[in-house]
Parts: structure tokens; sequence; C-alpha cells
DNA sequence: CGCCGAGTTGAACTGAATCAAGAAACGTGG
DNA sequence: CCACGTTTCTTGATTCAGTTCAACTCGGCG
């Protein structure tokens, strides 16, 4: 399972060579967990990156009590403490897992010394950040000027079934609204 | 102006070996422009990266014939057609000028082709990337669920000096509310 | 069965948009 | 250096999308 996920991930990102791919399998590993899991909690410093291999979770805060979606991650994404991971922080996010799951885990330290030795994974690095800064510029556009409903015809037209795998609540604070306000969005459209 | 550009970069952001630097002092070029003067203009496929040397700039795109703001770029910042220079597709974006400015120019091409020789450069592409990331995850945070008045706030404390330098209409859209609402709100704020 | 969490619906409220008008600042050419 | 038009900013009145608070429905499950 470990050498498919990592074969995934060179064909979804950017390609390895063996030698580097076979000091990836030394240091990563395979984990399964259970639905509400938490990966992280708020205030831990995490140095942990996630790739989901099977499962999805999310990553949310809490604002005046409130429970704020900040990331989906589904089969094939990568979800980690952003802020604590890159800049060496306590999370101000937790993360947690929305189904049973199976990821592969990496440290950010095993990251560090693959990335000093071998080219071809700092370019995994690099391309597969790229990514994730793409799809958040997306999303600045979208919170920016889109009415909420934009938003929401936005998110299922990128994840089609993400209705059926999270709860209400969370697409509506990922979409920066109310649960009341998604509702009835909802039943606007199905009465068209 | 070139070589002290260059150091400014790789001190910003990751070291490059005194081979690489040679070698992207061929490729980049600096050059001046007027304020107005446009960078990219939508529709255009844009493959230059531009790092402020001096001046100002603002990526912006058209929603219902009004001109919102995307990102702001001042001293030793980069800006570029985002969705263009990655995604190879002809930009939605404008860049213009918001003063007299001068540029440090890349070209795609040449950024890959010292990509594929300098592991160096590779990481500095990642670096400036996920600084690029960070910022754009917190603009996220901020325009989720924070007031209008709390992202003006923010972004006063971010670039203290961003009022003199930018249009308030340019500043509304960037935190997307309109130029009413933030004038309104610069004058509750002096009434205090 | 009754409880519990998740989702829905209703009514009142509010922050920000819109529309409209005017004031201030800015640049350009005479 | 002033007069002009243009752009930028402010202020007011009205409207509206989305929030808040509260009550209710539904399906699952001990």
């Amino acid at each position: 399972m470990l050498k498919e996920t990592i074969q995934i991930i060179t064909q979804t990102f950017s390609p390895l060579s063996d030698e580097c791919k076979k000091e990836l399998e030394q240091y990563a590993q395979i984990q399964s967990f259970q639905k509400g899991h938490q990966l992280v909690k708020e205030g831990q410093f995490s140095d942990k990156l996630f790739f989901i291999v099977e499962g999805c979770a999310r990553a949310y805060y809490l604002k005046d009590g409130k429970n704020i979606t900040d990331w989906f991650a589904f089969e094939h994404d990568f979800i980690c403490a952003i802020n604590s991971f890159f800049l060496f922080i306590p999370s101000p996010h937790y993360i947690e897992l929305l189904e049973d799951s199976t990821l592969l885990v990496v440290s950010r330290e095993d990251m560090m010394t693959l990335s000093d030795k071998y080219h071809d994974f700092e370019r995994l690095g690099r391309i597969s950040t790229t990514k994730t800064m793409l799809q958040l510029q997306q999303r600045v556009v979208s919170l920016q000027f889109e009415s909420s409903q934009q938003r929401y015809l936005n998110l299922i037209s990128i994840y089609p079934h993400i209705e059926l795998r999270v709860p209400l609540g969370d697409i509506a604070s990922y979409l920066g609204i109310t649960q009341e306000t998604l509702s009835r969005i909802r039943a606007s459209r199905n009465r068209i």
C-alpha cells in the first residue's frame, strides 16, 4: 500500500527517481484511524504532512466558539496544519477525520532531509505547493464578490459528492455562510 | 541594479550558488515603466514573473464591469498573472502599475531552465510559492468570517502606508467590499 | 420509546450594497 | 498660476442578502 500510494503521488504531482522513492518509503508511514479522530488539535506543534489514501478530513478552527472549516481533503489530497507545519508555530487549526480513513504520513524533518538530498523531491514540493496556492487563489476570488449561492455551486462543481460525505454545517462555514443559509440555498435549488 | 536585486531576492527567500546567480543575471532584466502602465491585459498569455524593485502594482479582474483587485505588490514582492503563468491559459487578470516603477522581469521558460539545472533555484521557487500560499490562506480566513472593519484593520496592520499609495476603491475591492463602505469605515475610525 | 444530532423553516434584524448626489483633490493645458 | 475637466472620496436614503434566534422535523439508535 505504501509503494502504491507513493506511485500515486508521483503520478499526480511530479516524478521521483527510484532512489528517492526508496528513501521516501523508509520515512513515510501508512496509518488508519476511525471517523472523528483528531489528527491535530489547537495549540499543538504539528510537523506532520498527511496524504489521504482513503477517506476524508477537514481542517477547522474556532472563532467565537464557532467551528469554521478551512480546508477539506479527500482521496489523493494533502492536508496539514498549514501554519504550524510551515511556520513552526502552535496550530490554530484542528484536523479531524470525517470518515474512517487511511493516510500516508511524513514528518517535516524527513521531508527536509529528502528536499536537501533530492532535487526531484524539492520539485515535488514546489509543484504541490503551487497547486495549493492556485486553489487558494480561486477561493479568494470566490469569497471576494460571489453570492453565497454562486460559491455553493462552485463547490459542488469541484466536489460533486461532497454533500454525501460532509455535514451541512461544515460545508456552510467553509463557504463563509451559516448553516441556515446553506439549507435555504439547497431548498431553493430543489424547487427549480 | 540587477545584481543588487538578485541579492535581495536570495536574502529574502533562499540563497543561490554563485554559478546560478550568474546565470540568472543573464536571463533577468531590469525594466522601468510609468504609473498606469499595464504589464498584462486580460486575455493575454503572460509568461513573465515580475519582482518589484521600486514602486507598486496591482492585479485585478473585471466582474460585471466592476474592477476587482486581487493582489497588491510593493517593493520586494513578486507579482504575475498567476493563472496564465502557472496554468498556461489566457489571463483573467490585468496587472497595472500604481506608481512609476522599476521591475525585475524573468520569463517562465528561463525559470524552468534554471529550475531544471539548479536545485537551489528550485528551492527558491518552492519557498517563495510557500510564502504566497500562506498569505492567501490568511486572506481566506479574513474573507470567510471577519467583518469588513476587521479586514480593513488587518490590511493596514500588514501594509501601514497602503492608503497613501493606493486608491481607496482598489483597497475596497481587495477587501471584498464597496468603496462607499470602506469610506464609512474610515470615517467612523477617525471619529473615535 | 424517547433522546439526540443534523437539517429545515419562520420572523425579525442588521451589515453592507446600491443608487444618487455632491465635495475634494489632481493633472493638464492655456 | 489659474481654470477646467476628471477622477477620487464622502455622505445620505433605501434596499436586500444573509444572520440571528427560536421552534420544529426527521432518522438513527441505545
